[in-house]
DNA sequence: TAAAAATATAATAATATTTGAATGTATAGT
DNA sequence: ACTATACATTCAAATATTATTATATTTTTA
């Protein structure tokens, strides 16, 4: 199981529009570095710095053809979480029952003091 | 559905330690500030920016009772996150079935160029 | 073997996040 | 009315992230 320190790692790492699209991408099949120069706008360089920064998380490897960097998923966790992320929720989740508006509403369970 | 630019900005704001155990606790109900000053190893005032970072992206709200803030979830995505960050995945993703480990291997595809 | 292609690395600058300390505000109790 | 409680806000300092520019590395091709 991931510690509470893993998951928020984890979290932090995917979050950039930037790392998003490569995950995206990579959900479908092998890519490498030029070819995600062709939709990511930012420049060759940032896009290694994005990709060694997954790397180094364990979250994508690569293998090499010839000079190409074929980069490919690892991390399981990936497609769900994207999947998550699509997901449309129609509806907020329900309030507190207790949920008194106005002032001097009612605690749900003990407090201490 | 959300926009890439969303996508990434949810995912930012839940990562960090304190807010996923803040958004671990108010998936089991209810929680005002002085709760999470039991649990969390971080002063009041850091508490209370955590609360208002998450509640300005609309992931939670608060109802007042008499001088206690009573937070609670309001955007369902986060139960679900919560639950994909705990899972445990036994395998890595399996490997590209294409992948040349040596030099000279072949892309999976076209390539342009 | 020299040049080009594909990509990485390093250094830096710009920006954003996080925390801490001090202070402010509203409510409840006396 | 005064005091304590529960919490928020503000500002500044420390730290982390991101993008840019320049340069290096490796492999292929001519």
């Amino acid at each position: 199981m991931r510690s509470l320190g893993q998951r928020a790692e984890l979290l932090r790492v995917i979050a950039h529009p930037a790392r998003i699209r490569i995950l995206e991408e990579l959900t479908k099949g092998v890519k490498c570095v030029s070819d995600f120069e062709e939709f990511l706008e930012i420049s060759q360089p940032n896009i290694s710095q994005h990709l060694s920064l997954l790397r180094n998380h364990g979250i994508i490897d690569y293998y090499m053809d010839g000079r190409l960097r074929c980069y490919f998923l690892v991390d399981p966790v990936i497609p769900d979480i994207l999947k998550l992320l699509e997901k449309d929720y129609p509806e907020s989740l329900p309030a507190p029952a207790c949920c008194p508006v106005t002032k001097k509403g009612k605690y749900p369970g003990d407090r201490r003091r």
